[in-house]
DNA sequence: TAGTGGTCTAGACCACAAA
DNA sequence: TTGTGGTCTAGACCACTAA
């Protein structure tokens, strides 16, 4: 019954984005909607999904049993159950037998599911998060990068340089490259304080989600070192990330530079 | 229906290993036996993904329709999908509405989702791979490892530590540890040309099915340079890798200390 | 039109946890 | 013993693809 974890399946996908943040929060939608075409399972699963991200549901805490969710909603267990799985697919609840269903503690391993904020990414680590604008500005796309975006050289980009710290110290250091075309004006915006994505979900309706990134390590160049207080040709954990928007669309190009005494990136792979 | 992709579950998992290398293998189970306790759906996914794993079925191809699974072992629909959901979660294979399920073509980005054997990785990526054992031995365990084991410090350890060559040119420096009580005699075996996960399923009956790493930038100690011909304090990336049995338990622990110039990690996000 | 996968129902019996 | 999740069945109707 299940469908992939990754995306919904058969589920009109394919239909262009309808008018940017129609059909999703505002009134909760916490009842299903028969005449809807979606499909009960899909509804169901926004509903139980909101109640855990809006933290109506608590980590730890106990989801109600099947059998009140197939009265509550009035589906069968089948459809409660696919719903059920696709969380835990998600790694947003757990089961245990006999016990019931449960909320699950997030954990730092997402880091590499998942796209993380660096706020949300150093809150995880238990730091606190801090920024510092370096530098930005609207550059013409140099060719290594027109590539990555899908874009012709030369297109206007935004360029956006900051510093990352945690717990007022050095973390990492954050290069972003915007398809301008796609969110004019965005460099009017305070990133020091604001988070880039959400200025480009609210202002511009581009959602990030997805990307493909490249992990590498490499030795600290003598400016990078010094942004980051650490000693020249330090190792550093060097990601290049692709994001693409709702359309699958490429909208940004991403360098980060992390100190490699303080971060490292955790996954679990399986057989 | 589905269960999470990582691990069967309700398996009868807890119970402690039988007998190495029982159930599994030896006469290619290609029938579903009613009388086992283990459940139908598990016992098709083991079978369906043998054909694929065995190459019986090609990427690309057609695995027969569910209603042909239907009749052929005697199952429900909703089994026969509960197995294939599994399937598609491990990215084994795809559905498409209205033409059939398919084998997947495997894709690179699988070296950070799953667990691929060096061997493997280096073919995906255009090197011919070779190996050669620099040393090994009994080691009572340290205590940094027999933590990530979940054993007491002092225990046996069977240690590896291998050179890892891609075109006749140093990759990396792998060191193995494993709870040699599971696998007792395991250095006996020659893994300059054979995998050590082969060995590990054959003699042994174990399965690695699940790991968690820890990704790493590190500088390049004097040994580890000259080992792999590079400059002392290159950039190396690190991995520190624990590995699970099918039943769930610690067999390994892996340390891989990557070339940072030949070699880079590719995954993909979901927002 | 025939064959495929997508969604959904209303049951059943079981294993396990906790009281 | 009760309530939970785990497994399984035998249907149904739909949407999509290809002939």
């Amino acid at each position: 019954m299940l469908s992939s974890s990754r995306q919904p399946k058969g589920v009109g996908w394919t239909s262009p984005l309808k008018s940017e943040a129609s059909w999703r929060c505002e009134a909760p939608m916490d009842q299903i909607d028969r005449t809807s075409r979606l499909p009960l399972y899909y509804q169901l699963y926004e509903i139980l999904r909101a109640n855990i991200t809006r933290g109506e549901w608590q980590p730890g805490d106990m989801i109600p049993p099947e059998s009140e969710l197939i009265e509550r909603y009035r589906v069968s267990r089948t459809t409660v159950r696919q719903v059920l799985d696709m969380l835990v697919n998600e790694g947003l609840i757990y089961r245990q037998r006999g016990r019931g269903t449960f909320v699950a503690h997030p954990t730092v391993e997402q880091a590499l599911v998942r796209i993380v904020s660096f706020t949300e990414d150093m809150r995880q680590r238990g730091f606190e998060p801090a920024s510092k604008v370096l530098s930005s500005g609207l550059i013409p796309a140099p060719q290594d990068i027109a590539e990555k975006l899908q874009i012709e050289p030369g297109e206007e980009l935004a360029r956006l340089e900051r510093l990352r710290l945690a717990d007022d110290e050095p973390m990492s250091i954050e290069e972003s490259y915007l398809v301008h075309r796609y969110c004019l004006g965005v460099l009017q915006g305070d990133y020091a304080s604001n988070p880039l994505r959400q200025a480009l979900e609210r202002e511009y309706g581009i959602r990030l989600v997805r990307a493909k990134q490249v992990i590498r390590a490499i030795l600290a160049t003598p400016r990078l070192a010094r942004l980051l207080s650490i000693p020249p040709r330090s190792a550093l954990l060097f990601i290049e990330r692709v994001s693409f928007s709702q359309q699958n669309v490429p909208v940004e190009f991403l360098r980060i530079y992390y100190r490699a005494d303080r971060y490292s990136l955790y996954n679990e792979l399986q057989g």
